[in-house]
DNA sequence: GTTAATGCAAACTGTTTGCATACGC
DNA sequence: GCGTATGCAAACAGTTTGCATTAAC
């Protein structure tokens, strides 16, 4: 009862409330699955697996949600092979990324030194918002096959 | 006499012909601006300023030279706010982008540790082809204006 | 009832593709 | 002359915008 975590794992539609936007079904569809656990989705992925779900949602109504989401902490967000993918798990972590099959996996860095940002000196004046640490390869899959 | 560097500050036109490329008016010009210094551009960037020599190239040349470059290894790219950078500056090194001007800037390591990429534990199975660390947020300028 | 969310369509941007012509080698 | 580079146009994908309708509060 004295945890202050920032997003607990509350039920999707109090989620949303908590953050003053109104539940709707289909937000609440896609409360439901993207933060059922840590994933990374591109804003069409969210809406194929709506559709069976809600087949007349249309795809504007996930940029909104899904934007309107990450504005609210909810989701971070990156770019990959240009796409935009948007990740429930907000912790910071770094994310290797697949050139073939564009298979996403995030990095929680045990010995990882992404969680103190450790910004360059050059950077003593800049005012940094987000750090993204991506690696580009084959995947294990993707290697025996290449 | 002696330094076998791999890509040497010979002229733009022996570059190309180095790397098995036709040396045409046009790729002259795109190669001379870009390897003239370290600097970071969008195609369109590239094309605004070759315009003033050639004032009917297209994009599409643009687009097509610079795929070529960077498949020689004479540029490397990768992707901020949706457009796909291209970076003269082939030595490894991160970067730190500006979410409201655009501006990038090098973030050549001295203290960095990306020179020895020190993959994490779980790339051990992965062919890692690239790597990108990016820093966002504010350049100085925007920061005292915002 | 007020305000925000939805769905549809169209617009917009960055990038790629197809193809005929021009030109480096 | 051969083969690639160029330029034009059209296609394409991801994303955003405008607006009328609908639904949450």
């Amino acid at each position: 009862m004295n945890e202050p975590t920032p997003t607990p794992r509350t039920d999707p539609a109090s989620l949303l409330r908590q953050h003053g936007l109104r539940v709707t079904p289909q937000r609440l569809a896609i409360a439901t699955f993207i933060f059922s656990k840590p994933m990374h989705v591109t804003a069409r992925h969210v809406h194929e697996h709506i559709q069976d779900a809600f087949p007349s949602i249309s795809l504007n109504t996930i940029y909104l949600t899904l934007g309107q989401f990450e504005a609210c902490g909810l989701l971070n967000s990156f770019e990959v092979h240009g796409n935009t993918i948007f990740d429930s798990n907000t912790t910071p972590h770094n994310h290797a990324c697949c050139n073939q099959c564009d298979t996403i996996i995030d990095l929680t860095g045990d010995a990882q030194p992404a969680e103190q940002p450790q910004s360059p000196p050059q950077l003593a004046q800049w005012q940094i918002q987000a750090e993204q640490h991506i690696w580009l390869g084959l995947c294990p899959a993707c290697s025996h096959t290449a």
